[in-house]
Parts: structure tokens; sequence; C-alpha cells
DNA sequence: CATGAATGAGATTTCATTCAT
DNA sequence: GATGAATGAAATCTCATTCAT
């Protein structure tokens, strides 16, 4: 006999819970957080939260999972549109851009930098972050500068892995201080400058 | 009644019960770090802590307190024997690579950035972030940065006050990644080159 | 409406779930089973469970009559095959010694027993208990202890009822002190002698 | 600075717990009764409960130890006022005569019982009674009866081992069945047939 | 001032039972 | 009848803070 309820419903539920444990851990922060007030947000009861993820912390990881996967998965995809290095980079730093006043992305930032923090002091997970740097992040840096390198756009002699980390650094810093400072921070100008000296230093 | 010990002792006792709750609040976080974990720490008596500090919040606050002014004050200090901008801002990029492998250091980069969110989340604390931002850490580079365009080694257009802020973004993002990372991070290189890059960007 | 399914299949399911039941009773204890370990273990579901038993307290006493009464119905069965009485006795030791090794005899053992806590604090269970101690076990050895004594096999001048329970407290102490030690209980040795010790004094 | 405290006052607060959790574990069982069961019943915070104690199962296990030690200790010193085999059976026997009708022995039999299923369940445990049995309970017995057969006492050609194992199990199964049935068992009058038995297979 | 036992609010998690499909 | 997702009461345990000694 078939499922009560389809995969599709499940899976839905599941993002469901996600999306407000994200605003919730936002508000608050992970530790602060209670179960209860996802409850309340959600209004999915304490049980039913408890039948999709087996702990607070599985939320979390399923949360920060999601949300690179998915964000990462689409800029690779986006970026194919753009078939020059410097143009790449460009995009990207103004994808960033565009993120200003967004309240989720602003959200997300500041979860994703508990959990690194978390992260940080778990083995098994640290392990998770390292390698998803690998994947995730670093690659494509990597990729866009040794195709630039090629073509002579780019000229810069520095250790590609090396601008990767520092370009993801700038990225997390900036967008890092924003979230927190928010309008007192001049997040636009910033990231334009950003863009400019790192494109710069590439030529 | 007169004092039964005397300022200094108090003074002392304090510092020694900062100290302590940094590694126990960098190791664990602020808030799954207990009184008793720092109690177990410090050797110093739950009762005794909170006579000197009327909550765990308060450690806290002192904490971040302490380090941002006594390390601000040092590092203007030194500044001083350097009359030149460019080596100025050289200098503090220094400071930073000198870090590198120093556990406080890295100790005191993830509370201090777990500070920043735990005080993004609560109005009073995210206005002294604020001013904090803008007393110690902006006016520094401010003030270099307009020091070297009037002498012309600066020549860079952009807003002083954008740049200083991308100055510490930088600084943090870097460092925060390297405290995460750690040694799969190569922090030397990306500071280095991090210093290059801003460096010609300003002249 | 007529019934859907046959009284057969109904009977069939509810035996089903209750052998299932007696494996996790066992394993883990009344209270710490779950309904999901018997779900888990009889792939029966937890709907259909309760559309045959109306609470995991009366799976637990349907458990306990089934047992005593068909194991009881078959005792007092093969007892009519001997027909002297300290061959019944004898008879009745040997049934038990037999049980040695066979997993689902101990099972059946630990639940009994938690069974007996478990009813001995609850005024209609305890009842039920009494009513079937009674019934079931101490009226099978006083019937053979009257018939002994009129056959003059048996000379003891003890009081049968006392008798009785002093049978069925050796077994159950036994049988228990079997069933938690398991291989560091020499079972079939103790059993024995029991046997003997008991049939020694009733000639 | 010494302790606020004596140890002295630890111990008898200790003891205080486990008093009042034999009480609440006897009457529900120790998975139905509750720590707050317990706070109610000894009018002990909860928070102190966990300062004596880190989990509700080290108090059944420190409940276990110290009435398995202290009572088999006392029977040991007493023992010593026989100097003949039979006598000190006989002894053993009489002391457990003695605790009919008294509630705290009762509910102690039904600790017990419950915490051998526990136990049975549990490899840690499990070693722990297969210890206990060996060092507190059958000790005693075979060095009692192997007194008696050099004294010419005893005559028995019986296993001491097996011996001493149905002599605890017959203990127990009695004791444990008049905890349960209580006024409807009728435990002196067993006890003593059992003691006669006993003995008389000795001989 | 120092000490650490005591407190209890509150957090996470479990699970018997219900009920819509 | 069968299914398993949903529910929420209740259980265990933690920990910041207090306060008597």
């Amino acid at each position: 006999m078939p499922p009560v309820v389809s995969d599709e419903y499940r899976a839905r539920k599941r993002s469901e819970i996600i999306e407000h444990a994200l605003i919730c851990f936002a508000e608050k922060g992970f530790q602060a957080a209670t179960i209860d007030d996802i409850v309340k947000h959600s209004k999915i009861s304490k049980g039913s939260i408890y039948t999709y993820f087996k702990s607070k912390e599985e939320i979390y990881i399923a949360l920060m999972n999601e949300k690179t996967v998915s964000s990462t998965e689409r800029l690779i995809e986006e970026l194919t549109k753009y078939d020059n290095a410097i143009e790449k980079i460009s995009f990207i730093f103004d994808v960033y851009k565009m993120q200003a006043g967004r309240g989720t992305w602003m959200d997300t930032v500041k979860v994703h930098t508990e959990f690194y923090l978390h992260a940080s002091r778990d083995p098994e997970l640290r392990q998770l972050l390292i390698d998803r740097a690998e994947t995730y992040y670093n690659s494509v840096i990597i990729n866009i500068i040794e195709e630039g390198k090629k073509t002579g756009e780019i000229t810069s002699k520095s250790n590609p892995d090396v601008l990767a980390r520092l370009f993801w650094s700038i990225i997390n810093g900036v967008g890092f201080q924003y979230s927190a400072l928010e309008e007192q921070y001049p997040y636009e100008e910033v990231i334009e400058e950003a863009k400019e000296m790192f494109i710069a230093s590439l030529k």
C-alpha cells in the first residue's frame, strides 16, 4: 500500500520547517532560539518537527546544506552566461551587491556565520566546512582565474587558491559587517570598492 | 566600613576571570560555555565570580571592551613610529599577519565574531558596536588615509570611510575564516595578498 | 454493514501483534518498549495495532492472559497422562527444566515478572493476579497433593496451599534468576536439585 | 578555605534522596516514578537532586548498591554468632521470615526485582549483577555448606554452588510473590516450609 | 569577601494516541 | 480496515543566579 502522503508533501513540509527555523535562528541565534520559537513561528507542532528532524542541530545542518547548495548551484549556472573571467568575477560581486537590503539574505549571513563558529568546534562538522569551502566556493573562483589566465585576461602571478580564499573572505567579511551593522554600514559602496580593488589586482 | 581588599587586588581578580572566560568562550562559544566551566578553568569560586560581575553577559561585555580598548590603544601607539601612510597601513596588516598560529588571538577572533552576532540582536549593544566601529576602528584608518592624501602618497579618489570599512571587513573576514579553518587556511599568504591589493588600490 | 474481514483473520492478526509485542517487551521492558518498536518488529502499522488493541497496556494484559491460559491448559492436559502424584510433580519440574536455553520462554519469564510488578501496583490488575494464582496455579498443585495423600504417596502433613505456594515460588524464583543471569546460572542443575528437594519433602 | 558543608552533611543528604527514591520507585516502579515524584516526596529541589546524582539511573544504582551492601554486611556479621552450619542457614531463613509485614522491606524487594530485570538488559549492569551474586550472596551460603560438611552436619552430595543458587532463588521467589500479593500470600508459613525442606535436604 | 549547595525556570526530546486519507 | 503524519503532555536534565555559612 502506498504511503499516505506523497514524498513531495514531505519535502515541502521539511522546507517549510527550515524556512521558519532560518528566521528564528537569525533573530535570536541558534542556541537562543528554541524549538518552541519555531513551533510558534511556523505553527507546526513540536512533535511534527521532530518527525522531520531528529534534533535541533539537524535542522541547523540541513538549513546550511540547503542554502549553500541551492545558492551555489544557481550561481554556477548563471556564470555560464558570461564567457569572460573578469566579467564573471564582476558578476559575482554584483550578485552580492544586489542582496543589499534583503532581510532574508542578511538573516542567512548571520546564521551562516554562527554556523561557522559552531562547526569549527565540532570535528565532524569542521570537516564538512573544509570540504565545502573547497568544493563549493574555492573551486568556482580558481576555475575562473585559471580560465582568465589562459585567455590572458588575468596576469596576476598570485596563487589562485590564495586569491580564491581572499575573494571569499572579503565577501564574507563585508557581508558579515553589513548584516551586523545594517544601515550603519555603506554596503553597496564597500562591495563596489572591493570589486574594483580585486579586479585591479587580477589584471 | 572600609574596603576589605585593595582596588588593585580587585582589578587583578577581574582580569583573571576575564582571561579564563575568554578561553572558555572561545572553546565552546558564549552560550555553551557555562559559569561552571569558568569556575573549573579559573579555580575561582562561583560566588566570587558573581561578586565581580553581576551576570555572565557582563563578563562577555567586559571581555570585549578590555580586548578592544587595550589592543587598539597599543596599535595606535605603535603607529606613531611610522610617519608614512602606506607604511602605517602595511604595518597594521603585518601586525595581523604576525598573529598566525597564536591560539589566544584566534580565540579572541572567535569570541569577537560571536559577540558581533550577539550584539547585533540587542539594541543597546548594537549601538555600542556602531560607536566602537567608529571610534576605535574606522577613525584610525580614515586618519591615515587623509594624512596620506595630504602628503600625496595616496591618490585614490574613494571615500575614506568606505575604504576604512573595507579595510576592517577584509581583516575580519580573513581572520575569521582562519580561526575557523585553522591549518586548512593559508592565512599568511592571504593576508599578504590582501595587503598588496589594498595598498595598490590606495596609490 | 457486515464485517469486512473474517473473525479468523482478526484473531490471527491479534496473535501476531502479541507475539511481536512479547519479544519487544522482553528485550526492553514494557515501559521502555515503544509502539514504534512493535511496529518495526511486526511490520504492522501503528494505526492497525490500535484497531486491535486500544492501548499499549491492553496488549500487555492480553499477552499475559494468552500466555498463562494456553500454557496452563496445555500443562493440565499433559498431566492427565500420569496417574501418580509424584510423577506429576516431577513432570512439571521436567517441563520447566526443558525450557533451558529457549529464548522465547526466558522472554516470557521476564515479561511475566515485570507484569507481576506492574499489576501489583494496580488494584484491578492485582485482583486478576490473585485470582489467577488461585485458579491456574495453586489449584493444580493442590489437586495433585490431595490426590497423592489419598493414595498414600504423599505423607507430608504440611498445608497443601502452602506447599503449592512454595512450589510456584521456587519455579518462579529459579526461572527468574536464570532469565536474568542466563549462562551464568546453572539452571538445569538447580531445577533438578529443587525437584529432588521438593519431592523428598512430600514423601 | 574548607568546603562550606561537611562531608557528613553531603552523605546524609545523599541517603535522604535515596530513601525517598526507594519509596517512589517502589510505589510506581523505576520508569514510572519521575524525578518530580522524588522532588514532591522528599521536598528536595530538582536541581539539588542533580547535584548529588547525575541521572535518575544513578540514583537507582546507588540505591541498589547501598541496600545490598549494608544488608549483606549486617547479615554476615550476625552469622558469626552461630557456629553451627544448620543453625546459620536456619537463621537466614528466620531473618527473612521476620520481614513479614515490613513495608520497607517489601518495597526493597520490588525495587530489587525490577532492578534485576533492568540490569539484565544492560551489559555493564548485568556484569555487576553477576559479580554481586557471586560476591555477596553465593559465597555466604557456599561457605556455610562447606563448613557444615567438614563438621559432618551436612551430608548432602549436591554441588554447593547449585545449592547456594537454589537457596537464593527460593528466598527471592518467595519474597517476590509475597511483595506482589501481600496479605493474599501466607508468607511466614511458606518461608517456614522452605526452611524445613531446604535443611532436610542438606542433612 | 569566599564558598559551593540550592533553586527552579526552561530547554530538548520522546511517545502514546488520534485521525484524515 | 490500513496507514503513518500530527499532536502535545510530560519526562529528563541543565545552568544562571542566589544566599546561608
